[in-house]
DNA sequence: TGTACATCAGTGAACGCGCGTTCACTGATGTAC
DNA sequence: TGTACATCAGTGAACGCGCGTTCACTGATGTAC
């Protein structure tokens, strides 16, 4: 690894070699420390080891880093999402396969509020409407966004998808910084898996 | 009305006569108009006419101050939950009446959210955890916080409690500032009250 | 009822800070010949 | 293979801004006599 590609402060060219990702990288660093307010152009540039104004040569203005850095997040949350996923078994019935789905994106969900709040609360603070927004920067790995995966595992059950979303959403917030923010650990997990319990019996 | 109970820019007393007050009231609105971080000290001293050092007569620093809006915000959260709960008629079966006051209390939630969503991610911006400071400060008319009402309206259904928070306050913040924040008026309250159904019919 | 005085709420000038943004510049790089 | 040149990513100094906070001060108020 180069000190170009680390993005680390000493560089021995006058040339970044890849500025643009250096500053996202570091972006998002801030970002999980902090949330979206804590994502300071001037700061990205001084963790890339760079000056101030180089910023503008790979975005418009602070607003247009913080865009990147949330659809970073992202994309951050359906790889998450998309690991969750991944450790189902592909056989058995429809019904029992759906909602096993429905489970694994909801378990992922919350385990990424509680592993990356900050990231997952800039995830959330776009300015533009998130869901008519699928680019690919927000997709994981396979290319869906997370609120693409989440209609995916509910795919039917329209009618019911407010409840679900809302539930894991709100709960979500709710243990990072609402009222549930003092359960530790292994009791917001389990707090977790009961309100997904309720959720699938809902349906 | 006088200038000082008004807190307006123009006094003719060299005294401002309830400032305290006043601070917190510019703060609010400056909370209403762009959420927490909209709560400025300097700003709230020239809202009230009043120079940037009169505020630490009144508050130790700017988290003081917002603390007190953060208060200021919860009560009006709890007083908007009551007037839902005043509509309600005293008799009629128990269970009823039950499902009658958690409607009441989801519909209030969800209200609030739409109408002030500024003060409602004030509400739940503080630092310390919410469900402890039970402070009058943060309670409606009837001396009761906006969680102590969930609480009382959820009466013996702990174990379902989280599910109904979790809906209410997700499907809130998923319309404030989520992936529905483009439904209009009519479709998110039509949006509400199908989650609240599916929540009452999951207790 | 009138006066001296202590209190303390509000003044206003100043501080250092970090921010976003601009601008004329410079020098490493890749390309054309 | 070697040289001239255009490109454009990064420099560094400067800008104005609004912020939170401090400090010695001033003057309206209420109280004690």
């Amino acid at each position: 690894m180069t000190a170009s590609e680390a993005g680390s402060p000493k560089r021995d060219t006058y040339r970044h070699g890849d500025l643009r990702r250096a500053l996202v990288e570091a972006g998002t660093d801030m970002a999980r420390e902090g949330g979206p307010g804590a994502v300071v152009l001037r700061e990205a540039t001084r963790r890339a080891g760079v000056a101030p104004s180089a910023a503008y040569r790979h975005f418009e203005d602070r607003r247009a880093l913080l865009d990147a850095v949330c659809s970073a997040a992202q994309a951050s949350l359906a790889v998450t999402i998309e690991a969750e996923l991944a450790g189902l078994s592909l056989y058995g019935e429809p019904a029992g396969l759906a909602r096993a789905r429905l489970r694994a994106v909801g378990t992922g969900y919350l385990r990424f509020a509680l592993e990356e709040p900050g990231l997952f609360r800039t995830a959330f603070s776009a300015s533009e409407n998130l869901r008519s927004a699928a680019s690919p920067a927000r997709a994981g790995e396979g290319g869906l966004t997370p609120f693409q995966l989440l209609e995916a595992a509910l795919d039917g059950l329209v009618e019911a998808e407010f409840l679900a979303w809302s539930a894991v959403h709100g709960l979500a917030l709710l243990l990072i910084d609402g009222a549930l923010r003092s359960l530790e650990g292994t009791t917001a997990h389990d707090v977790g898996q009961r309100v997904i319990d309720m959720v699938e019996r809902g349906l």
